[in-house]
DNA sequence: ACTCTGTTTCGAGACGTC
DNA sequence: TGAAACAGAGT
DNA sequence: GACGTCC
């Protein structure tokens, strides 16, 4: 036995993760082990066609060094392999996000997207997805890699991250209203399982990571075990109604209730970094909302009209062009990129049209359910917007003393200014829209500077690339476009 | 030359002090 | 999980 | 702006 997994460890991971042993095989096919890559060398398996038993089975003798694996074991390597057949399917199925539809409202419109600072949203209503915070809380608010935690070591990362970007929405003005997840749609199953498989993955490694890894390696595996279970979600609504927060519960997906909100009007607009939301409808979306001040990056504010407008699709068009870009809820058609879709579209209005034009090269998924895809941005299940109720209230301080000073061990002087913030907001609540009266003003100067900055950036972008390349040679002319 | 695809790597909160 | 930057392949 | 702390 010279280096990597000892059988001993492997057997011992087995044990323990007898239901995930979806994780060991998927991180010991996995084409780059990120763990131990110099330790596992029987990493060559190409995601597309898995090994076959026997070269598995070969394999894991070899790297074990032994003469023969006994019957047991072997019986395992057979079932391992199947399992991995499953697994490399499942990541075959693996549906890419939208890489695309930013850039291509970046590149082919004027004025879709508009950056701005945060304080131009003062006195708004945002809806803002709940779930995805909170995950993104859980991941990052640690010290020492540890998730933060109260004396009876409980979780308070996601309460801290929570608090104080409450705190400073509310600081700039703004009106948070935090939208948390139902059940996902079916549909979505196939994302899901994916996920569950990686997070199978992620634990068997942390599970790796913690026998032989380094500190770092068992940190970056914890991140990824990370999960929103019920208890985080009701402490999160617990310290929402403390701080006179209003929160909405979402039959399903919360970025289509946040949309629909937005799209009746009863808040400003959606914030979420996920374009994803356009799909539902939301008139404008708020992209990097938090960012801003910190990093000093422009809070991007994109019109689904003016984008539609400009692209020159309806909704449904549109739709269908986020589809063909690749969603949650199905795959794309191979060779068939941002470019080639919004060709298609143009060309031919619907996906059905694309469809029945489209060339032999082009290899439609066999099970291709772009109807329901469609159907679910069109007409996803959602709470009415008229049947919401939601208010901003003054903080409850004592209540909110008592569950984060007293349960959690919160500093007391901290919370209380925090409350104090909250009350002082307040009061501009029934003012209000004074900054209305600053809106107008900015779309003339403002927007002209926007399109400025725009055809600059874009300009920009395409000289940096033609010009980088012919620009050094000197032999000049090619005024692309 | 243009597009699509795959690989790799990194970061992901918010506050205050210095 | 994903976004960005890069290299590679197919057309 | 680079760091340490929050719990």
């Amino acid at each position: 036995m010279k280096t990597g997994i000892t059988l001993v460890g492997l057997i011992d991971c087995l044990r323990k993760y007898t239901c995930k042993c979806f994780g060991i095989i998927f991180f010991l096919l996995s084409p780059q082990p990120r763990l131990n890559k110099a330790r596992l060398r029987f990493s060559s398996a190409s995601p597309s066609s898995p090994p076959s038993n026997l070269t598995f089975y070969t394999r894991f003798r070899q790297h074990l060094g032994l003469q023969q694996l006994s019957l047991l074991f072997t019986r395992w390597v057979l079932k391992v392999t199947t399992l991995s057949e499953q697994i490399l399917h499942l990541r075959s199925l693996a549906n890419t996000r939208y890489p695309g539809l930013f850039h291509l409202l970046q590149e082919n419109t004027q004025d879709s997207i508009k950056d701005g600072e945060i304080k131009q949203h003062f006195g708004r209503k945002i809806a803002i997805d709940a779930s995805m915070s909170i995950y993104s809380f859980l991941i990052a608010v640690r010290s020492e890699g540890q998730q933060l935690t109260s004396e009876t070591g409980e979780t308070t990362s996601h309460l801290m991250g929570l608090f104080y970007r409450t705190l400073r929405m509310v600081d700039n003005g703004i009106k948070p209203l935090y939208v948390f997840d139902g059940r996902p749609p079916t549909l979505k199953s196939g994302e899901l399982a994916k996920r569950s498989a990686r997070k199978a993955e992620a634990t068997a490694a942390h599970a790796e990571a913690k026998e032989v890894g380094t500190a770092e390696e068992v940190e970056k595996f914890s991140r990824r075990t990370v999960r929103v279970t019920k208890e985080i979600n009701d402490e999160c609504k617990r310290l929402l109604t403390c701080m006179g927060i209003p929160y909405v519960e979402a039959p399903c997906e919360a970025e289509a209730q946040c949309a629909a909100l937005a799209k009746a009007g009863k808040v400003y607009a959606a914030a979420s970094d996920d374009m994803d939301t356009l799909c539902f409808e939301t008139p404008i979306l708020l992209k990097k909302l938090m960012l801003s001040e910190m990093k000093k990056e422009p809070v991007q504010e994109i019109y689904l009209d003016r984008a539609m407008q400009e692209l020159g699709f309806t909704r449904d068009q549109f739709i269908d062009l986020c589809i063909l870009l690749g969603c949650d809820y199905c795959d794309t058609i191979p060779k068939v990129g941002p470019t080639t879709a919004l060709k298609l579209i143009r060309e031919h209005k619907s996906i059905e049209n694309v469809l029945s034009h489209l060339g032999p090269k082009y290899a439609v998924p066999k099970k291709w359910p772009y109807q329901d895809a469609r159907e679910l941005f069109k007409n996803p299940l959602i709470t009415d917007p008229d049947e919401c109720e939601f208010k901003w209230e003054a903080p409850d301080i004592d209540k909110l003393v008592a569950f984060l000073v007293g349960e959690k061990g919160f500093n007391e002087d901290r919370v209380r200014a925090g409350a104090v913030k909250l009350s002082k907001n307040l009061k501009g609540n029934t003012q209000a829209r004074v900054n209305d009266f600053f809106k107008p003003v900015p779309k003339t100067a403002e927007e002209l500077a926007g399109l400025k900055r725009k055809s600059e950036e874009k300009a920009a972008e395409r000289k940096k690339k033609v010009k980088a390349e012919k620009a050094e040679k000197g032999k000049g002319k090619k005024g692309k476009r």
